[in-house]
DNA sequence: TCAAGTAACTCATCTATATGAGTTAGCCAT
DNA sequence: ATGGCTAACTCATATAGATGAGTTACTTGA
């Protein structure tokens, strides 16, 4: 009759603790011993509790330092996607360029998906992504403007790797993302800018990303030319 | 100084089984306590060694059965792209049909895939998928066959699942499957049975399939149209 | 000051034991 | 024959305790 297992209680307990912000990314959380003690259950389910979350990568386990709150893996990202060059499948390194950064009206749909009234003001920032100087993808990003202030700054210079950054200077992690993969064909404008024909295949990735308390803080198209790209994975 | 755990020879153990075939998919695997037995190990070792199995999605579990080798899960394929219309995200029941079937020379590249000489005969097999009375996708798949001797009969007849009648039928499990994702532009003669626009987008699956012994079976490439489809995933 | 040593903490591994819950097969009374 | 009970098996949950290995911080001695 739906008898909730303890080490279960323990999870969500846990989970909670993540969710409502109490424990962020990267944060120590208590030891076996502690959690066992303060939930009144022995290490051992403890222990089973931390295991799953560990097996769901919510927690990683650091012998002799303790249990930490994961950062989100990008690696499952399927923009790892833009990361493997067709002919091989090695791993290619690219170089990101930030061309284009202001304050902008969000189109209806952006607005929509992040929950802000439509026609706001939103931070809108165009990147541009070379393998051995030749463009091959272009991303279109739009932010929550009052969440990143100054990140239109000109001065301040944008990373190839921009979540580290937003959380270092904004304090804002992010926790979460949602993605969507499909194809389309390059428009002129597109089409010229990657060196590709009008009406070549292009790969789009769309992505949501979210900061705790399950608010969205960007959403993101990338565009990649087709033949530079390809998303490779084995199934067991 | 690189101490195993005993865990993990129990771990690899079970993994040498199936990989050898000893074991294989859908079989049931000795109790917990047979294995402590005969391994010399306690019951709680082994415990463990099959839940980090299960973790790994090798083995299930059921409760008062006993323990059972997993059957490959093509959730997780990359095929999942074809089960979802763009708009909505809910998954989309595809009727397959396939109208052509027969012994053929193969490619040069399908044949190197498939680890056969260049111009080995093959069992070639064209299928298209409807979603309602729409042809929305088409799959060309190249046999060994050797192996599926009789699949080329007309009054065989395909199923949707074509992977569970070559298990029952031939007696060959799949046991992996390696896939990569694409995009390109639609040629004429596939445009014109997608009833596409020729040069519109369209999503290339290409997957090898591999039985035990990791020798392959199957080559294939699943041409959709990009318009209905679309991949979607959560990353945290 | 600084280096070495040690104490105290972390998680990792392994064993042992108990109870409970789900499944199956067989027995037995009707 | 059939229905229900029971025994014997499965894995699931939970506790307790011992040993070991990795990390950190503090103490101690030159």
């Amino acid at each position: 009759m739906a008898v909730t297992p303890l080490y279960k209680t323990v999870e969500n307990h846990l989970r909670g603790q993540i969710d409502s912000g109490a424990l962020v990314a990267g944060d120590l959380i208590p030891s076996e011993p502690q959690l066992a003690r303060r939930l009144g259950v022995s290490q051992g389910t403890v222990k089973k509790a931390i295991e799953n979350l560990v097996n769901e990568r919510l927690l990683y386990r650091h012998q002799g330092k303790g249990t930490y709150v994961s950062r989100i893996d990008f690696d499952n990202s399927l923009f790892r996607f833009f990361s493997y060059g067709t002919g091989h499948g090695e791993p290619v390194r690219i170089r990101k360029e930030t061309p284009m950064r202001r304050i902008k009206r969000g189109p209806k749909r952006v607005c929509r998906k992040l929950g802000v009234d439509a026609g706001s003001e939103l931070l809108y920032m165009e990147r541009v992504g070379y393998i051995d100087d030749a463009s091959v993808l272009i991303e279109q990003s739009w932010w929550i403007a009052s969440l990143v202030e100054g990140l239109e700054d000109e001065d301040l210079h944008v990373p190839d790797l921009l979540y580290a950054l937003v959380e270092e200077r904004f304090g804002i992690p992010v926790v979460r993302c949602e993605e969507t993969l499909t194809a389309e064909t390059a428009d002129a404008q597109i089409a010229r800018r990657l060196s590709i024909a009008e009406r070549d295949p292009l790969l789009v990735l769309t992505r949501t990303t979210f900061t705790s308390g399950n608010r969205p803080i960007e959403h993101r198209q990338t565009r990649g030319r087709a033949d530079r790209f390809s998303y490779r994975t084995e199934i067991r």
